[in-house]
DNA sequence: GTGCACAAAATTGTATACAATAGGCAATCA
DNA sequence: TGATTGCCTATTGTATACAATTTTGTGCAC
């Protein structure tokens, strides 16, 4: 018998274990480096390891886990290199995308974009930022379906899964109410079908998020502990 | 013991065996809606169904695989509307990766690419039409390594084994030499670390090739038969 | 006291056995 | 004759058992 299963008699598969996790990682309720033992979690789900690994699998192919062969899974850190890629990849993909969404969106959509700006809202007031920062990033994919482009919509998803690891890891501003301005002013120029100025705001949005990152300053946790006791110069000299 | 085995006592692992199956789909030599039954798998490289799963959920998750719930896997069969959205989504990413490779390429970066080409003619003259297919792809990836952008060339990756799969169903031209041409002038380009240009031959060789296949006239096998037996007409009645 | 080697424990990788589910086929009834 | 329903078979989904590998702890030699 499961010992402390998460609830009863729940049948858990491999894609909810999966979305869990997923979720989990988004709010940052788990933290990047955070070892997902294969025991544990089956104990945790009440499932066989069997299911847990697929469940794994699957994350480790979004790049949110990442697996080490015979050491396990971990949550991903991604390093200062793949945060700057993931917000570049971002840069190409989301503006356009945003330009197709004005053009398609019709009143639900724009209902459901809204709504999901008070869910936010909400979420914050209420102290959760995690849950906050996971709505943001869907509002993001939320527009990618408006646009209809089921395709583009997924690479998006799952860079906004790791922007959330990144944002764990690198986030610098205090005030994280400052996106809100950004996602309403959009809503607005979806709304109004304007195309081109969707794009405009979806890309400044953008940059404004790499930008508000510690991108150049902090070494971040992993860099390599030579490095961060003994300094670039000593380094030099013991190669 | 193994009834067929491919090769003797070679250790095959999941990650092999994806890569072989992924080869196999990109060179045509596996058609698009082929059944790929766990048994079959494991008795033809000689390990257990567990090993086989797992490289097939991998290639699920580039969507070069289908699987179905208790059904099985299945080589992919991207609909016309896949079709579109995988060549819209490369047409954001590559021309500005290419610009960016511009930028970056070396000698030796560009000494590749050229190799690529001369392999590919000779997979041509061969008469090996699959491989000359899928020399070209990691042709477009390698300009993607250039650049400096393994996020993005990840995705690229996937883009491109689904335009394989693409081509494989809705593939037009007779002659595939034209490409060529489009390789040859990008390279070019990128010699002469010149990005505007090589952004614009980018840009236009995706829209050449998008434009080559079957994307309109061909409604595909996998229309729903109602539609296809009825017409549009007959549908709003019987709703 | 330090460094290395060996051994034990823990954790993942792989194989096999069992359970569940979808599709096909045949029998039955209208 | 046609459709519908129930069973059957084939195939996948899940759990468990075993093997391999890495890590960590201990002891011995220097």
């Amino acid at each position: 018998m499961p010992t402390s299963g998460v609830s009863k008699e729940r049948p858990y598969n491999s894609e909810s274990i999966a979305a869990g996790l997923s979720l989990a990682i988004h709010e940052h309720r788990l933290a990047p480096g955070t070892k997902l033992g294969e025991d544990d979690l089956s104990d945790i789900y009440g499932v066989s390891r069997t299911t847990v690994r697929t469940a794994l699998q699957s994350l480790s192919h979004q790049q949110v886990v990442e697996i080490k062969r015979n050491r396990g899974a971990f949550v991903a850190q991604p390093s200062l290199t793949e945060a700057h890629e993931v917000f570049e990849a971002r840069e190409l993909l989301e503006p356009r995308t945003a330009k197709s969404a004005a053009r398609n969106a019709t009143a639900d959509d724009v209902a459901l974009l809204t709504d999901h700006i008070v869910q936010e809202h909400a979420a914050m007031d209420a102290g959760d930022r995690g849950r906050a920062l996971y709505l943001s990033g869907k509002f993001h994919l939320e527009i990618a379906r408006i646009a209809n482009q089921k395709t583009i919509a997924d690479m998006i998803n799952v860079l906004i899964a790791r922007s959330s690891l990144i944002i764990a890891l690198y986030w610098r501003r205090e005030s994280a109410l400052c996106e809100s301005h950004a996602h309403h002013a959009l809503i607005k120029s979806i709304a109004d079908g304007d195309g081109v100025l969707s794009e405009e705001l979806m890309q400044s949005h953008l940059v404004d998020l790499h930008s508000a990152l510690n991108l150049h300053d902090l070494p971040a946790v992993e860099q390599d502990l030579k490095t961060m006791l003994l300094g670039p110069a000593q380094i030099l000299k013991s190669t």
